[in-house]
RNA sequence: GCUCCCUUCGUCUAGCGGUUAGGACAUCGCCCUCUCAAGGCGGGAACACGGGUUCGAGUCCCGUAGGGAGCGCCA
């Protein structure tokens, strides 16, 4: 039996985390028995379903590069299919129309909690009822009466629920579209799925499932229920806990690698080991090692992964990375040096790709002042014949790389008998407009000769305004 | 309220009857250092509680507490 998970998001917004997590755990189980792995649309809630956040979730199944094996399933394709099981439920009495109102309904559940029970329809309709004129009726599912249901779970193990604890759900509602509980076990037999991976959010809902199964004389596949992942609170993860949508990390400058690694070990674990590459995670993953319990999402975690991920990437792909996020900063890549020796230069001091380009800011812009505080303390007479200096080597070097320029610089401080302390700040200040810049032959490479000169003799000039006034 | 699930450092976790309870993030200290980082070294920090079972429980069982989920003509 070659196993088929699927995931099977309801299009009712955007791709959260903990739909990103389950659709990872599906993927990589698919992956690693290679099986396929197949989408499904839930979209049953006409209400609440839009096309765009179908949209919104195929894209960041995209930018997860977690792409289905087969063409997703939209469920509102397949409401034929479940109007001819529902008459076949009716025809084997195995379900039956309810007219029972939404206010008696309303009035069981209230009495139901007051007294301190499980609310639960009654089973009014069950033995039969007489139409109501002008009703269309829900058909509900007969529930078994007795007995319990064993639910054999791949991560939790077994758990007993007893039939008297579930009621007859409706599988119709009265403006005849199928509901969730019903559609799920239609959809997991037809797509002959063998392994459901969810939420254990839908651990109770299993055994009704199970039961549907059995009355349509199919078997279940196996379940596993995964743990949630709750906000940094520990409170059900929600947009007030900030990013929650898988795009809005793409956008933040998150990988999609590095939000995946995060995830993985979000319940899972291999070990002590922290970093996983897609491979890995294929060749290593088990539901066996799978955890049950709830975790809580750590954004500093994530960011450092991140870190990981853009220090030791490949600096091509970073680049190409990070070009959209210099041109929202307004900054025209083109114009600018390799964004491969960006990443190069900048990819052990920031932890984001948005970060990397407002570190880069110096590249494209020039600065109005000095900043007061840098020019005060390193742009001073001092040390006017060692930027001088410099200026020249770098005005004249052969080859306008990052090492040509460090030997420069050294042989400079060298022959002026300076440290590198001494001589690095008043540049990096000269060049950047401020104190704060990747290691100084970086910043003077990704400056680019022009520029740097053109900077230098600026700061130049400062220093002479500087030492007139105060004379 | 009822049913189900869960419980190891602040957080993610390793552990599958005998461990000085390990790693990672975060945090603190030191080192390195041209700024910022990165990196190296080191420190503090956990088995929710109470009963059992056992020669021996973080590991097994039962309670309690706490947290989560479900109880819709939502999915």
């Amino acid at each position: 039996m070659t196993v088929r998970t699927r995931f099977a998001p309801s299009p009712t917004g955007y791709l959260h985390i903990g739909g990103a997590r389950t659709a990872l755990f599906c993927w990589l189980y698919a992956r690693r028995h290679g099986g396929t792995f197949v989408l499904r649309i839930e979209d049953t809630d006409r209400e609440r379903s839009t096309e765009a956040s179908v949209q919104v979730i195929l894209d960041a199944m995209e930018w997860l590069q977690m792409q289905p094996d087969e063409e997703p399933v939209y469920q509102t394709d397949r409401f034929d299919r479940y109007g001819e099981i529902i008459e076949q439920l009716l025809a084997q009495d195995k379900a039956y129309p309810c007219y029972c109102s939404r206010e008696r309904l309303d009035q069981l559940r209230e009495q139901q909690q007051a007294a301190g029970i499980k609310p639960r329809y009654d089973g009014h309709c069950r033995g039969g009822s007489r139409p109501v004129d002008g009703v269309t009726p829900v058909i509900r599912f007969a529930s078994p009466l007795s007995g319990e249901v064993l639910v054999e779970d791949l991560v939790h193990g077994r758990t007993v629920f007893t039939n008297d604890e579930l009621d007859d759900l409706i599988i119709r509602r009265s403006d005849g579209h199928p509901t969730y509980n019903f559609t799920v076990v239609v959809d997991d037999i037809d797509m002959e799925i063998t392994h459901v991976i969810r939420g254990d959010d839908h651990l109770n809902n299993t055994p009704r499932q199970i039961n549907i199964y059995h009355a349509l004389g199919a078997t279940p596949p196996q379940f596993a229920h995964l743990p949630m992942i709750l906000g940094s609170d520990g409170s059900r993860l929600s947009k007030r806990h900030g990013a929650v949508n898988v795009l809005e990390y793409r956008d933040q400058g998150f990988l999609a690698d590095a939000l995946l690694n995060y995830l993985v070990r979000l319940g899972w674990s291999h070990g002590d080991q922290e970093v996983f590459s897609r491979k890995e995670m294929v060749a290593l993953f088990d539901l066996a090692d799978v955890n049950k319990a709830a975790s809580r999402f750590n954004d500093e975690k994530l960011t450092w992964l991140n870190q990981q991920y853009i220090k030791h990437g490949d600096p091509d792909e970073l680049g190409a990375q990070l070009v959209p996020f210099l041109q929202a900063l307004g900054f025209d890549s083109a114009s600018g040096p390799d964004p491969a020796d960006i990443v190069r230069v900048q990819h052990d001091r920031v932890a984001t790709l948005a970060e990397m380009a407002e570190a880069s800011r110096f590249i494209y812009e020039s600065f109005d002042e000095f900043d007061p505080k840098a020019a005060k303390k390193h742009l001073r007479p001092v040390i006017r014949e060692a930027l001088a200096d410099v200026r020249a080597r770098l005005a004249d070097l052969a080859d306008w790389t990052a090492d040509e320029i460090n030997a420069a610089i050294h042989a400079s401080a060298e022959s002026l008998e300076l440290k590198m302390g001494k001589v690095a700040q008043p540049i990096r200040v000269a060049v950047t407009g401020g104190p704060v810049s990747p290691s100084i032959d970086g910043t003077v490479y990704l400056v680019g000769r022009e520029t740097a000169v053109a900077r230098l003799d600026r700061a130049l000039a400062f220093i002479d305004a500087r030492s007139a006034a105060e004379r």
